[in-house]
DNA sequence: AATGAATGAGCCTTCATTCAT
DNA sequence: CATGAATGAAGGCTCATTCAT
């Protein structure tokens, strides 16, 4: 009895698990716009209304897929290594991990692009928004956690670490969408320049910013 | 003959610009995917066919508008007024010329980043495209003369100003999308919180850049 | 062996009857085209599939409603008290009792419409369907009687019958729809109204009938 | 020029014209709700799409086929000729108007029914549903006006107009459905039989109607 | 008896685009 | 230049019903 129902779910699972990868297929091949439901259907292996019997809507697919993505992305900020024990070596350690994650697998990027754009208020409840959004938060924790072990006091590194984040965010799109060859840059050296000025900078000025020193 | 031409002319062009306002205003309201070709010819005055006189398809008529976009944002950059004649002055004020327009017109940055996203490879020809992207790029050079004005070599000035606008840009997508919220962050003084720590950067390390520090 | 199979046809005649109550449940929330399958299950604890273990179809469903449904209205009628023994007291008694009965239980009505209306020739079988109209046929037989004890001859009791349901029948559909207020009147004023002029013009005009005084 | 926009006015028209036809013979056939926009497009010739240049929902259409209906039920009302001059002619002609009308017409019925039954809300605008509602009172109303010249005053005549429509609406219902068959009784000679004792009793009471007889 | 995945047909509607006029 | 009817493909989604388990 028991042996069934576990064998039924985890089949489910897999079957589950099966129509994601379509619509992950799908996603990468037409956009997120452009995939549709018959499509990822089709390329499952099932008719359209079969596919309601694993997620509740179109919106719903894309919140799975998302949330599967920001685990990996956990994942990879989680399993970086820094060079040394130094707050430092942490905080790059752990920005290159969120950066190279995405640099390095643009698709993983057009889904968050996607949560960051527009996501439809039906099928990606409120619920899930907000679970996503703390998922993303988690993969930005250590960075700001490392600036406080640099002695900056939380505001601070809230605000540093959010620059950051923008930073890479911009670089990332810039990248993506071929933009940066315009300016013959790579945004991957640019983001390791802004982490060095950042270092500086908070080895220069300490906690108290640069603003202390009259800059402004 | 020939002055009866001309007039056509004229009033082709005018009735472009008919089409070209609805549009925008269609946009504005609808947002740029919720936008059909019906809805912008009725608000035009004309039915749907008739706009096919004037733009060969729907991507075109949003190749038109982007190219008037980033016409107002090179207005707007070029009627930005630095505090002083100094070249620091003249980056800050520059910078936040295009920044600042992209901050107070959302719109306008919906078109840029659709124009980043998913723009159909017809109707946005290639030599629209680099139209496109030499407006844009113009809109920038100024902050680049500027770093150069400051001692910065043409490479360094190059990677500073592209470095400035992946910054800026990462931040504006924050912004739009609500997310900066979640850091509890403004995205106009972070902006110009880098800016400072820009300008910091270049008075205490000269045109050497930070690496020459040795901090890398 | 009997045992068991009488307690199993007992089982399945309990759990036919919580499918039912399910359906009777939805049908009065989503109406009778609004009502499904699936929220039927749903509602009685089963998945889809299980209720064709106890149902040909959607249609059959519905009729063992609508049988159950003159079911009562066959107790409403049977339990009306006529106020005194004359056969007055009882035509009155009687009718407002069919009368009453859908008049407060708008949904019985619905039910009743529908057989009238839709329903597919498959899934109310032949069959059922004489019993239905038997079961009706019962809950107004009771006027019918009521006309002939009055001195009305068969032809005549059947007539008055059937032109006293008809009008309580439009009357009911006026009001279920909302229609009757278009003339601001009540339909259970009518109603009364009718059978006064009716008690009036037999007792007037005694078995003849009103044709007998010549107005035709 | 006047010619031309007149000439196409007239085959838009022609063919909402064939729409409309095309939509009224798969009502007929397959019911009011069984009805799709596919099959009426096929019917007509069209692809699906092409049916929202002539209607924008398929609430609409059936709007347009029940505003067509009750143009001729009240052109069926108005051609009604009384026997004599004497209001009670008069009365008998304009109810056997509507009445025959709907007895002979069962598709006319069912249209009517549906009106009277469910009504999206959409589609069907309340403004159409009161035009609508008000065509249908019209062609009560000469009835009305025939009881106030007998001598009833506005409130009785509005009552008893209520009744003998309910009455009539009954009778057609029971005819529609076949269930008057059940009582082996025709529908017309009840209805005549209702008005002739509707004549019968205004006579007699005069404008006081039955309830000042004490009957009540 | 019950599951629940899957079907297959269907639903209404929207849309960019074309083309005869 | 402009019309506007028409296309054809697609969109997300629902549903009664079936059937292997």
């Amino acid at each position: 009895m028991e042996a069934r129902l576990l064998r039924q779910q985890a089949m489910s699972q897999t079957r589950r698990a099966l129509v994601l990868d379509a619509a992950r297929a799908v996603f990468e091949e037409h956009g997120i716009e452009g995939a549709s439901i018959r499509e990822i259907a089709k390329r499952a292996g099932y008719t359209p209304g079969a596919i309601y019997s694993y997620f509740e809507s179109k919106e719903a697919i894309y919140g799975a897929l998302l949330a599967e993505s920001l685990d990996r992305l956990n994942t990879a900020v989680n399993s970086a290594r820094p060079q040394d024990d130094s707050a430092a070596a942490f905080l790059k350690g752990k920005a290159l991990g969120w950066f190279g994650f995405y640099a390095a697998n643009p698709r993983e990027l057009d889904l968050g692009f996607y949560l960051v754009h527009g996501l439809a208020p039906r099928g990606l409840t409120s619920d899930l928004n907000q679970r996503l959004n703390a998922r993303l938060h988690e993969a930005l924790v250590p960075c700001q956690q490392a600036l406080m072990a640099m002695g900056l006091d939380a505001a601070a590194a809230e605000r540093e670490n959010t620059a950051l984040f923008a930073h890479g965010v911009g670089l990332l799109l810039l990248q993506h969408t071929g933009r940066i060859r315009m300016f013959k840059q790579d945004a991957t050296a640019l983001f390791d320049h802004y982490l060095a000025a950042l270092l500086l900078r908070i080895a220069i000025h300490g906690k108290d910013g640069p603003d202390a020193a009259g800059c402004r």
